[in-house]
DNA sequence: TATGCACCCTCTAGTCGCTAGAGGGTCAAG
DNA sequence: CTTGACCCTCTAGCGACTAGAGGGTGCATA
């Protein structure tokens, strides 16, 4: 049905910029498409199911490597999907590791911003947590 | 006392890469040390201090910008410590707002995990969620 | 004294995932 | 036939480093 789009069209459709686009063909991440008689890039459905795999993963954080890795695993519709399993695992925790050393961080910022007088610089806290002990 | 520090010697007492050193002075973040004969870096105190800060500003994720701005407001001892609190703060709030979004991203990604049959990637629900509706 | 090795120097380019800009060409509406 | 929105390529920039090439220096040891 709705074939041939433009780069702005498959920009809308997809919620990506234009520069985006031209940058995942680049990469290698997007294939290349056809060009039209005035060179312009005349994209396809396959394209567009491409690119929103790719915005959706992007969207939960996976890496380019890992949009990478798992198209082409979704390429082998017909082998055992643990190896999907293991890379959404590997992120998910990363997430979690990340999410326990931001709060540690903004721990110990409330305890600096807690024990501000909010006086001059010479006898603030913060200042203070931040130099040497010396 | 400890005087004459060369560029390896105060990495090592910061616990910063020496290459970050001389990415500091390039960026005007560290001053720029005296030279020896042979054109060899020679910090003082004043750098360990002030590199000190750096790297205790930046372990807490702060910018190298606000890390500059917070040197500022520091070397002005005698004026008011509140632009030093709206700068904590809101990196604060930034790192809160982090949190906030990864936490949401990890929920969906364990939904996506949960919902995985772990047999071929023909019915795997992680790429069926990742591809289009289509 | 020679040699080796750890350290230091500068300069350049690479990382990640885009984003922005210059300097053009194309297309469709009014 | 002009205007404005779109398209093209190529290059450089962001943040905060990191890595490498290609060279000089300083000290200990054989």
């Amino acid at each position: 049905m709705s074939e041939k789009l433009t780069i702005g069209k498959l920009a809308g459709a997809t919620g990506t910029k234009v520069e985006t686009i031209r940058y995942y063909e680049q990469i290698g991440l997007l294939p290349a498409p056809a060009r039209s008689a005035s060179n312009y890039r005349t994209y396809e459905g396959t394209h567009l199911r491409r690119l929103s795999f790719i915005r959706r993963a992007r969207d939960l954080g996976f890496s380019i490597d890992q949009v990478r890795e798992l198209m082409g695993l979704a390429d082998h519709r017909d082998q055992s999907c643990i190896a999907v399993d293991v890379v959404a695992n590997q992120h998910r925790d990363a997430i979690r590791r990340k999410i326990a050393d931001l709060t540690a961080l903004a721990g110990e910022l409330d305890a600096l911003i807690d024990s501000c007088s909010r006086n001059t610089v010479a006898d603030c806290r913060i200042i203070e947590a931040l130099a040497p002990s010396a």
